[in-house]
DNA sequence: TATAGTTACTTTTAATTTACAAGTCACTAG
DNA sequence: CTAGTGACTTGTAAATTAAAAGTAACTATA
């Protein structure tokens, strides 16, 4: 374990990881296809860049992403998750779903949709 | 609105209202039958005092709960999902089985029946 | 009648975390 | 040789959180 548990609860244990204001907009924009440090960074909430950099490192020690060089000369990274990261898409999915219903003005599937193809060509 | 939205994504706005170490785990104690500050207070996460007051009255003013005196001398209130707050239940079951799923020792719904039993009576 | 206890908070202060700006390092392109 | 890019780190101020104690209104017990 790389974060202390504050209890059994698996809700609360979840949180321990992933709940403050921006490890789960990590989430998000990996899922969405982003890989890199900048593109994650240039996301609309505006991340500051040492918190972008403390998350990464956190969710890599939880198994969430794996941080992998892609290019030497000069070095470059891409940022993925795992399996376990991935299946983080189903809390994602039920998020948006409340959000739209309960959140006047907020994007539709449809065009989180659109996003994504922007992202993945 | 209340608080201001960093983005039109539905789930940063989301993380605006709900996004903290502490807001989701009462949002969980109300969908479990609890009511009083008291009874929120005595998990076992142990919330401090000054971070339940204030969750309260941000929920309360998101229209996630509503707050209602059930009894004069001494005053006594009840805290109470509304329907917005009721269909939170959604994001909490995903999030129960992603926590079931990929942090051992965590309570099954079996268990977390019980408690909810225990709590309702 | 006095003392202790309960519930629902508020207040104070210290500790921790976050935000913002700037800087570093390795390299590329002009 | 200068400017630019990507991936960070560092420093410091601002904001938030934690821990402890206090308050107010009332009840129950000796």
């Amino acid at each position: 374990m790389t974060v202390p548990k504050r209890s059994p609860c698996p809700v609360a244990s979840m949180l321990d990881i992933l709940g403050d204001k921006w490890t789960l907009l990590v989430v998000r924009d990996l899922l969405m296809g982003k890989q890199t440090y900048k593109a994650l960074q240039d996301s609309p909430e505006g991340i500051p860049s040492n918190i972008l950099a403390e998350r990464l490192k956190r969710l890599e020690a939880e198994g969430i992403l794996h941080k992998e060089r892609y290019q030497a000369n000069p070095v470059r990274y891409h940022y993925r998750l795992t399996d376990k990261g991935k299946e983080l898409s189903d809390v994602m999915q039920v998020m948006v779903k409340w959000g739209n219903k309960h959140i006047a003005g907020t994007y539709t599937p449809a065009q989180i949709k659109q996003f994504i193809q922007q992202i993945t060509g």
